[in-house]
DNA sequence: ATACTATACGAACGATCGTGCGTACAATCA
DNA sequence: TGATTGTACGCACGATCGTTCGTATAGTAT
């Protein structure tokens, strides 16, 4: 099922290079605030033509998080897959986690964490959309736990959801916490909790080593 | 320094009839999109009354921030006084904060969740009111904690900081969970992980009982 | 060759935004 | 008493919002 129609083509990479920036812009001003004007303005494109391109400014938002979630499988999802399932992979996934939001992967800040909060009041499509890519994240996150648990590595008694649950609370707390004040200090907060909790789990000291490297304050 | 001048009287009361109606519908349409305009028809007065009594949007913003401060103020930290300092003040408050989430205060879950999250990345008066306000709050948390290390309810190796943090990540983490999903589960896990958190720091059983008593999903 | 479709634009629509002006009224002050 | 101040309103301004229409162009299908 690939596209062979020229025009389509076209248009898919037209919105490509459109959402790519709008996406950056919804993580600092929000879904609402990106504006179909400034964006085009932003993608060097008509007003007109993003209309064009996207129909409605409701189906460019739903556009603008399905976007968002590749950037974010690509940046945190694919590069732990190569560990293996368990502790291994969850160090991973959260070492990524921290890398992607201090990298400012998203303009501004983690762009999920960002328009969750701005929609998690307002019931609709955007906000469905929006809890089904935080349930897909969190489901990731228990299921990996789902295996070290599996395979003995942690307490037969954890429980992947409420550890999911922890893990992403620490984690968006982190992204917040730095953006507001401007400082990678609530990444050393969240990696020492992490560790806690995965050795008070019953994880091995040496698996969990890469998350109590501590981040570098000063860059 | 009380007020005598009848205007002014006048005027305060009116202010803090807007802002009432202000604060709920910020915590659902965010400080930008809290418009003059229904704010006014919400509150039943004027567009240009609200520009009077305000000045600008960006004075409304931050008395709306001020007002919520005074709502949350005597939603969790008033109760919580009633309690000794230490534990059992950390209890209350860490408690009461899940019902004041729970219990909607704010029509929209909590107002700082919801409006940090979305000047996290806009620089300017109004995100250094909020992040000021979130330093209150995080700050009162920890210097609470420290009163249960000064007492040795809590183990003496135990970081103020970094229990503060950790708190306040996984109640905002109920709130925009339980907000986004439509359920109460969310506050369960921060509970539970709450109560150990709190019992691996060392804290008597007993003390942290308030806790320990799940919510009811029902409701 | 003809009809159709998808992109892309300029232009304009009605609606709403934040803000300023003029006015009326009541309270305070000189 | 007269001047001033603060509240409150109607009104209108320029700007921007999302959307629609007409048109041009290029690729596809019959």
């Amino acid at each position: 099922m690939i596209e062979t129609d020229g025009r389509r083509l076209k248009g898919d990479a037209s919105r490509r290079l459109v959402l790519d920036r709008a996406v950056d812009l919804a993580s600092v001003e929000g879904l609402d605030g990106l504006s179909i004007g400034r964006l085009a303005e932003a993608a060097h494109v008509s007003k007109s033509g993003v209309a064009t391109l996207f129909g409605s400014k409701e189906r460019l938002q739903l556009a603008a998080i399905e976007a968002a979630r590749l950037r974010f499988v690509a940046s945190v999802i694919e590069p732990a897959r190569g560990e293996p399932r368990g502790i291994r992979r969850i160090v991973a996934l959260l070492d990524g986690w921290i890398a992607y939001s201090r990298g400012r992967v998203f303009a501004g800040g983690c762009f999920f964490a960002a328009t969750t909060a701005e929609f998690d009041s307002k019931p609709g499509p955007v906000r469905d959309a929006l809890a089904a890519a935080m349930g897909e994240w969190n489901g990731y996150i228990a299921a990996s736990f789902g295996y070290a648990v599996a395979q003995g590595e942690v307490g037969a008694d954890e429980d992947p959801e409420q550890f999911a649950f922890e893990a992403t609370a620490l984690l968006d707390a982190a992204n917040t916490r730095s953006l507001l004040g401007g400082s990678n200090l609530p990444y050393v907060f969240a990696r020492r909790a992490l560790v806690a909790r995965l050795r008070a789990a019953g994880a091995d000291d040496a698996l969990v080593a890469r998350l109590a490297e501590v981040d570098d304050l000063t860059a």
